[in-house]
DNA sequence: GGGTACATGTAATCAGTTACATGATTTA
DNA sequence: TAAATCATGTAACTGATTACATGTACCC
């Protein structure tokens, strides 16, 4: 029936669903908000657009509230739920991908001013740091109770990751690498085109 | 001139070229690729289509090679370094995003079979464990060098966020949440809307 | 009763992704 | 010299982001 291939958002859509049983398009963001959502943001508008898309596909049931504000509300299908599964099942094994700006302000700090990178490093630190007490006070919240154990995972692994990239930015803002004096690129220039050929011998073929 | 907004990838490859000096796409591209890369993928055809735009915005110049592949060459012009100057001064400190979809399995692993979760998790860790080592060689080599110093950063967090990750993958695979018996969902399904509630209290006004 | 935050959508744009296509070097 | 990989682009599609818009509930 269905055509195109599902992304992230699908199954993760599709999911919630069959998690919260029939919601709405709100719910789903908001639950989406407290779980995975602390790392991989889902733009509301999107949370409207694919219960919609999947509908027609037929993996959701579409349904309007009578009276009152009108919404959708969306339930799996058999054939939703077989979609889920199946992807489940896979463990096709794409590794993560990280996207902080500040990874590639730090990156291209050669070409700021001196203080800079410091300055980037410390606010990161300082969300990540206000970040984590949250986050302790949600697992050991959840720690009691065994039926959220797939949910206290998500949040267990965000907590790794904060822990990680804050002792990074703390180190970065402790001892931050300086821009070179009289912004002379010709060095490091050689170099780069060096080191990235080397990467590309080292990760194609063996090293 | 410009009236758009620029990208994180518009500053990317601002960073490059004012790094490399004259470069090609490719060359854009292959040392994208040895760097932030691993972790933010930018498809190539972003790295074509992106100069091109800041070329017409006047950040950067384009000149074509005579002869031969005639291929496109772009230099920074000065209003490109002065674009790139300013945004390194800014620290807006947004946080990062992290994307995994064997972390959306992790989440929504009760709908799956028995061994699934098990064995994405170990096919994660599989991954990383093989990436670790090839960084290690590389910050080593880079050791020496202080001119990569930026360059090194930038692997260090890799191998910062690779060392988290595998860590996390393992214990998972080690110990991973089993989907509860009959498909039983009536019992989280409350429960998890009452997180979501509690969430969205503790991170709205003051906990 | 007025303001602020919660809730619920739609529209338009554009970056990003995928796919297609092909020329130039190596390497076997 | 054939195959494989590196290098270099373009076209088309569509999901994702931004912006707009408005209704409803709650708090002071």
């Amino acid at each position: 029936m269905s055509s195109r291939e599902l992304t992230p958002t699908s199954y993760l859509v599709l999911g919630m669903v069959a998690w919260l049983g029939p919601s709405t398009p709100y719910e789903i963001k908001r639950t989406v908000a407290a779980t995975v959502g602390n790392v991989w943001s889902f733009p509301h508008a999107q949370l409207y657009a694919e219960p919609a898309r999947l509908a027609e596909e037929g993996l959701l049931e579409e349904e309007r509230e009578e009276g009152g504000r009108n919404r959708r509300i969306y339930s799996v299908t058999e054939s939703g739920l077989e979609a889920l599964r199946s992807w489940l099942g896979q463990a096709d094994g794409l590794p993560y991908e990280y996207r902080e700006t500040a990874l590639l302000k730090l990156f291209l700090g050669a070409f700021g001013s001196a203080g800079d990178t410091a300055a980037i490093a410390r606010r990161q630190a300082n969300f990540y740091s206000k970040r984590l007490p949250v986050l302790e006070a949600m697992l050991t919240a959840m720690a009691e109770v065994p039926d959220l154990k797939f949910c206290r995972a998500v949040i267990q692994m965000v907590e790794t990751i904060d822990r990680a990239v804050l002792d990074f930015w703390e180190q970065v803002a402790g001892s931050p690498p300086q821009p070179p004096e009289g912004k002379d690129v010709g060095a490091s220039r050689t170099l780069l085109r060096q080191y990235a050929q080397m990467y590309a011998k080292m990760t194609s073929r063996q090293g």
